[in-house]
DNA sequence: CGTAGACCCTGCGCGC
DNA sequence: TGCGCGCAGGGTCTAC
């Protein structure tokens, strides 16, 4: 389900209503998830704590506690955050609830249990096996063409695979890497080592356009996206590629084709993508 | 070393 | 209406 700019929607959703909010304490219905939940670990660090903000690293939502930790959590495929009354039955696959003051609870739903729900300290993140790894930010500073270029120095490999890897980028997915390429006009095939450097250029700034575009609309809604209150997005009514075989391209009217990267679906138009 | 593929899991929509 | 199949927005591990 979500990429960065269902992540970063989630938390502009989340953070006035948790934001100096108190857990008063957390349950863990079900840890089961792509790594199991550490139950004691977690309860114990979130019980009796305030929430003093919310931070996104690459599709991982941070949720700083006072004191040193910060539960963290990542939605995998399927995985819902959802902000509903202390009252609200208990859903299946619900994994963690954390119980606010003000009668209500912070539900974590995750049917397809790709997701992943941890803590670890708020000011040492790298220090964490989960980000260590992690490429730069591409809606900070440091992204842009000469970042691309410089990260692709020595790979083969698809373009498309390459902007999906996040050892070089994060947040980019299925849906925006298909349609970052068609704003930029490159063919999700073509090899990382033909490019040139002014298309790194125009591929980092439709990378950034594109995620920017989409938090401003609400994140992507293909079937079940909603933020932390339960609205959906609306930028799926703006994908220029993903998911529309078949149609004409808006930009050069040939038809967008859908072919499989990787396990995975790729849509681009044939007219104008190189 | 990189890259390709399998795999983790449930639910949904489609065609028959 | 019911069933089986293919497909789904993520990430990691193994085998080449």
């Amino acid at each position: 389900m979500p990429e960065l700019p269902e992540v970063e929607v989630l938390r502009l959703s989340l953070e006035p209503v948790l934001t100096g909010r108190l857990i008063e304490r957390a349950r863990v219905y079900d840890p089961r998830l792509r790594e199991p939940i550490d139950r004691r670990r977690w309860c114990a660090a979130a019980r009796g704590r305030r929430v003093v903000g919310l931070r996104r690293r690459a599709k991982y939502l941070l949720i700083d506690l006072e004191g040193p930790n910060s539960l963290v959590i990542h939605l995998g495929m399927s995985g819902r955050l959802t902000l509903v009354p202390s009252t609200a039955e208990r859903e299946r696959h619900e994994h963690v609830a954390l119980m606010l003051e003000g009668q209500e609870r912070l539900r974590l739903r995750d049917p397809r249990r790709f997701g992943l729900a941890f803590v670890t300290r708020s000011d040492a993140l790298d220090d964490d096996r989960h980000f260590a790894h992690l490429g730069v930010e591409p809606l900070s500073d440091r992204f842009d063409g000469a970042y691309l270029r410089a990260a692709a120095r020595g790979c083969r490999g698809p373009v498309k695979s390459f902007i999906m890897d996040a050892r070089r980028v994060v947040g980019v997915g299925n849906i925006y890497a298909s349609e970052a390429l068609h704003r930029a006009g490159i063919h999700p095939t073509r090899s990382v080592a033909r490019i040139a450097a002014a298309r790194w250029d125009s591929l980092a700034h439709a990378i950034r356009a594109v995620l920017e575009r989409a938090i401003e609309e609400g994140g992507t809604t293909l079937n079940d996206f909603a933020n932390g209150l339960g609205e959906s997005g609306y930028f799926q009514v703006s994908l220029a590629a993903y998911d529309r075989e078949g149609e004409a391209c808006g930009k050069c009217e040939a038809s967008i084709r859908r072919i499989v990267m990787a396990g995975r679906s790729t849509y681009y138009c044939p007219g104008c993508q190189r």
